[in-house]
DNA sequence: GATAATATTTAGGCTCTCCTAAAAAATATT
DNA sequence: AATATTTTTTAGGAGAGCCTAAATATTATC
C-alpha cells in the first residue's frame, strides 16, 4: 500500500461518511487538489486491487476491505493527533499537518502501543471519534450549530472545518471542547447567531456556526 | 528532499564516518541493496543539488549541507528510537525498523518538541550518540571488545551490528549497556574470547566481540 | 427529445526512481 | 607494460503517479 494509494481511500472514506452513493471523480479529485483523470487513474487501480467498487461514470465505494484500510489510517491520525496535543504541547490547530504524515507509518505495535501509552483515547482533539484496532468507531451525537434553534444550550462537541485559521479564531474566541454554548437568538437576515460563552456575549456569522458541531443539552 | 534523497544522504553519511575518503558507488549499492547504476544517477542528483561532491570514478562525499542534512535524520532515527523504547515499551531489536520510517517525517517543532519530551537524551539505545538540533555529535569513546586485550575490565557502551539477530543474542546472555565484562582470555586459534559477566564465565566468538563497543575502566 | 453544458474517461506525455545491458574507466595480474 | 578483471558510468526502458488536451458519456435545459 503505496502513501498515495492509503491518502485516496482515506479521501475516499471522508466524502462517503453521511452518503450512501458513490463518490464522483470531481468530488475526489477538489479534495487532493489534483486533477479528475488522476483520480480515474488511481481508482481504477484500488479497484483492482479490491479495495474500490468502481463502474465507469458512477462514481466510487470502498469495499468492506478499502473501509477498513481507511479506518486503521485515521485511527492512527487520530491517534498521533492526541499524542501531538498531549504528550508534546502542540495547540489543537498544529496538529492535522503532522499527523497527516505520521498517518503513513506502516507498524501495527507501534499504533497499538501508542493506544495502551495514551490510555486508549475515543477522541481526537478536534471531537473526531477514534476507530479501535477492530476498525469499530462509535457515532458520535451532534449537529452544526448553525441547525439548533434560538433559545438552546448545547456543548461544543468537535468542529467540521479543522483550518488552522478556523480553530485559531475558536481559540482567540475561547470556544473549545466542552464549552458551553448559549444561543441568545438569530438573525434572520444573514443567519449570524449571538451566543453566550464563558459568560461573555458574541456574535457569529453562519460560516462559524456552520463548522462547528454541538451537542444539545 | 524525497524520501529516496534522505537515505541515500544517511547511508554516505554513516559509510563517511572514520573515512577520510570519497564513498564507492558499490558501497552505496549495497549497503541500500540497489545497483550501482541506480547510485550514480541518485549521486549525481545530489551533487546538482549541492548535497555531495562528486566527480566520475572518485566517489562521492558529503558538502557541509549535505552532512548537516544527513545528521537531521540521524537525530530523528535516534530519538525515535529512545522515545520506543522508553516510553512505548519496545525492546532493542524492535526499535530501528520503525525509526527507519518516522526518521523521514518532516517537522521541526516535532522533533524539538520530541526532544524535550524525552528529556534530551544523548545516546541512543544501542549506545550510539545523538546529534543536537544544529548537528552537533559528541563522540563516544569505544573500541570493539575483539581489540581489547586478554586480563582487561571493560564496560559495554554500544553496537556495531544492531540487527535483531544479535541483538536478541545479546539479551540472551544478558548483556546489556553498561554491563561490565571481564576478558578472561583469548584464544590465539580462533580469536574467541572468555568472558566474566554478571559472575557468569561465557565464550564468545571473535564475531561476536567484533560487533560490542566497549570502553575500558 | 434534441441540444447545450458538465462530468468523466482516454490518450499521450512528463518526472522520479529504479532496473538491465553495454561501454568506458580504473585496477589487478602476469 | 600489456592484458584481464573489476568498477563505474551511460543508454535505454519500466512502473508509479501525476499532468494536459481531446474524446465520450451523462445531465440539464429548452
Amino acid at each position: 500500500m503505496t502513501y498515495s494509494e492509503e491518502n485516496y481511500l482515506k479521501v475516499i472514506y471522508h466524502l462517503s461518511t453521511g452518503t450512501g452513493k458513490g463518490i464522483t471523480t470531481n468530488a475526489i479529485a477538489n479534495e487532493m487538489e489534483s486533477k479528475p483523470s488522476s483520480v480515474t487513474d488511481m481508482v481504477q487501480k484500488l479497484a483492482e486491487k479490491g479495495l474500490v467498487i468502481y463502474k465507469k461514470y458512477q462514481g466510487v465505494s470502498l469495499t468492506d476491505q478499502g473501509r477498513f484500510t481507511a479506518l486503521m489510517i485515521v485511527r492512527k491520525h487520530r491517534l498521533w493527533e492526541v499524542f501531538l496535543l498531549e504528550k508534546l504541547d502542540f495547540s489543537w490547530d498544529e496538529v492535522h499537518d503532522v499527523a497527516e504524515q505520521l498517518e503513513h507509518i506502516k507498524s501495527d505495535k507501534l499504533t497499538d502501543k501508542l493506544d495502551e501509552f495514551l490510555e486508549f483515547p475515543t477522541e481526537d482533539p478536534h471531537g473526531d471519534p477514534i476507530p479501535d484496532k477492530e476498525g469499530n468507531i462509535k457515532k458520535i451525537d451532534k449537529k452544526l450549530l448553525s441547525e439548533v434553534e434560538a433559545g438552546k444550550k448545547v456543548i461544543c462537541v468537535g468542529v467540521k472545518d479543522s483550518s488552522p485559521a478556523f480553530l485559531q479564531y475558536l481559540d482567540k474566541q475561547q470556544i473549545a471542547l466542552g464549552s458551553a454554548i448559549d444561543i441568545i437568538s438569530k438573525e434572520d437576515f444573514d443567519m449570524s447567531l449571538t451566543l453566550r460563552v464563558n459568560d461573555k456575549q458574541m456574535t457569529v456569522s453562519n460560516k462559524i456556526a456552520a463548522n462547528l458541531f454541538v451537542k444539545t443539552v
